[in-house]
DNA sequence: TATGAATGAGCGTTCATTCAT
DNA sequence: AATGAATGAACGCTCATTCAT
């Protein structure tokens, strides 16, 4: 009566509802999760969402920013690094995002995303403006660069980009996608150290090159 | 009066209705996707839908399973190569693949599975039982061949597939996904020509490894 | 070819549609009935049903009123005996309705009415008019007659009716609704004879009248 | 404005559910029956009913055991007289049965519970094992003691149960079915004073015994 | 005459949203 | 600020009815 229960942490209720329903919107894609169960997990109750959040869209819309949005602060460092010789950058910028795929949800929101991009494409132009594109831009003109500098070889930066990345992405998506169903355990980080070896020197061994 | 109100058409119409479900399942995902608009665009009633499918989840199931069989059969072939010079098989391999992309629904396919592998997890694990981890099976199991001939370098044959076929999943989401908000056009089989170049003898410059 | 399978008994069609219809209303009444099952039972085709029935209600009044109708002739006759003693009047009309309730589904028909009397009140009107209104009417009837030789004792002759038919009814409803699930069977004819006899002089030893 | 939308009222809720579903049930049978009239007539949303009832059936179920329930103890009490002389016993079984059928929905439960007996077995079971079967049990019983004192006549006791109330059943269907579309009006009570009177001694005049 | 594929209105049920408490 | 009872629009599914064959 007297301290009600629920004064506590009033200021923390918007995230601890975000991490609820990232975990929800997560498992069931937007259209399939219930407000209901967001608001059991979150330990409140389905009225206070909307203390919080316009609507449904608004909470999808934010758990997907606030849980992008860290990724993209992240990934801007690694140009500064642009000096080293390329083979150091690559190695740096593969590693760092194995990194990051292991602390951050980056399976769970690019799922969420690929999945509801009909529904969301802002989600979708989110992800592209801040996440993706800049991410691939960056690595294009690290290897242009590098390509001036008669490290790299020729060809389209942009799809030298996608040969570098290309992989982590599966990898992401084989640990949230497939693992869960019986596909063969990951390990991210070793296939950054083994991908980011191979993709420069070729996969061919050197007599055959 | 002129044109009758409908015609006969059983045998075509569960192809036609498929046709129709994997344009909105695709666009909307499972749940968001409304019968009265796969009726509408198969040119059907509703009540027709039930003539062919069970429910809703029959005719998403039937859908994704109709559109990934053609799938597994194609890269079977890839396997009987096996005699050729690694190089030569990871091309052919990476060409099929584009091949593929271009003409059947695959982002379509990855990207349903991927949203709804929450809801549907036996989805995912046709897709994982019947294509990736048959596919990436073969290629291991080619590519730990060609190590024991000299041909590949060491490592995990396992990850040395995710080199290699990563970039062409990436490619698949990012038209699927990407393309449509924005970013900029992707042609697919000139990621593959690229990267399956690049991919075997190294992104680096021959001077620089 | 030559000789079409179904061209025979073209005209017992209807008697077949209605045979099944019974059954199925009875066993669901009359809206969780399903045409199709109906159809089914008849051996024919939901189509056919319609060359015959205008709808649903037709097909249920068709049926209604074709069991409804033999019953009536049949208790026309017991008027005729009415210059025997009541005592043999009263034997006769009772073990005529328990025989008629043993060829006849009399008590099928009687649970459709009442069970879809709200939603078919000219069906329980036909009921009344035909069945029981005239039933009571006449065994009234025949009381007021036996009061009058003195041969009944007073009392309001319809409630006397119900005396003497309403165990009847009883017995029907039992074996109807209650014996299939789990009641003690009835013995329909036993129930007319013992009934017959106690009701005439008291269910009370004679010692203690 | 002024009045609000709606008001809380969780705990008269149910009740007021179940006596709008009551009267719906019994005018239109399960099926036929419309939630969206039974809301109305409860004077909530469709929604609401389903805060108290996981759905249709489970409704229909709470209505006729709750209407069904208060009957049971009614009867029990009957039994206890059993040592007064049998025709107060019946008399006073028959009145009480009378004054029940006056102030309880007997006819409307009867009703549902025949109609629907094909598609909710276990309503009629209920109404077998909790109603009917005991009340012809305890009657039988009561009836047997009687005879072994010689108050009562030979003759099988459950049939003589059924002397002794069939009419009544019957008296209550016919208010209920035939009395709306045009059948004489019936006095229960004036029913049940007659026919305890006459089936104890007799239809027939004393002369005539 | 007979069929059964096709229709579409209608209902049970769900769930995002509101609001009296 | 927080609740959760109440709402009602919307959707999946059924099934009586129609009609091309």
């Amino acid at each position: 009566m007297q301290s009600p229960r629920w004064q506590r942490r009033a200021e923390d209720r918007p995230r601890e509802i975000c991490a609820a329903a990232l975990d929800v919107f997560t498992e069931k894609g937007f259209a399939a999760a219930r407000l209901d169960e967001i608001a059991k997990r979150a330990g409140v109750s389905k009225g206070t969402l909307y203390l919080y959040f316009k609507d449904k869209e608004d909470l999808f819309r934010a758990v997907v920013r606030d849980t992008v949005a860290p990724n993209v602060g992240a990934l801007r460092d690694a140009a500064m690094a642009s000096e080293l010789p390329f083979a150091a950058v690559a190695n740096m910028f593969l590693s760092r995002f194995a990194d990051l795929a292991q602390r951050l949800p980056v399976g769970a929101v690019a799922k969420m995303v690929i999945g509801e991009s009909g529904n969301f494409p802002e989600l979708a132009k989110v992800w592209h403006d801040q996440v993706a594109g800049p991410s691939i831009g960056l690595l294009a003109g690290l290897i242009e660069k590098a390509q001036a500098k008669g490290e790299v070889r020729a060809g389209d930066p942009r799809l030298h980009a996608f040969t570098l990345m290309g992989p982590m992405l599966m990898g992401v998506i084989w640990r949230e996608i497939l693992q869960p169903v019986g596909g063969a355990p990951l390990d991210i980080e070793a296939l950054a150290r083994q991908h980011s070896q191979t993709v420069l020197t070729g996969l061919l061994a050197e007599s055959e090159q």
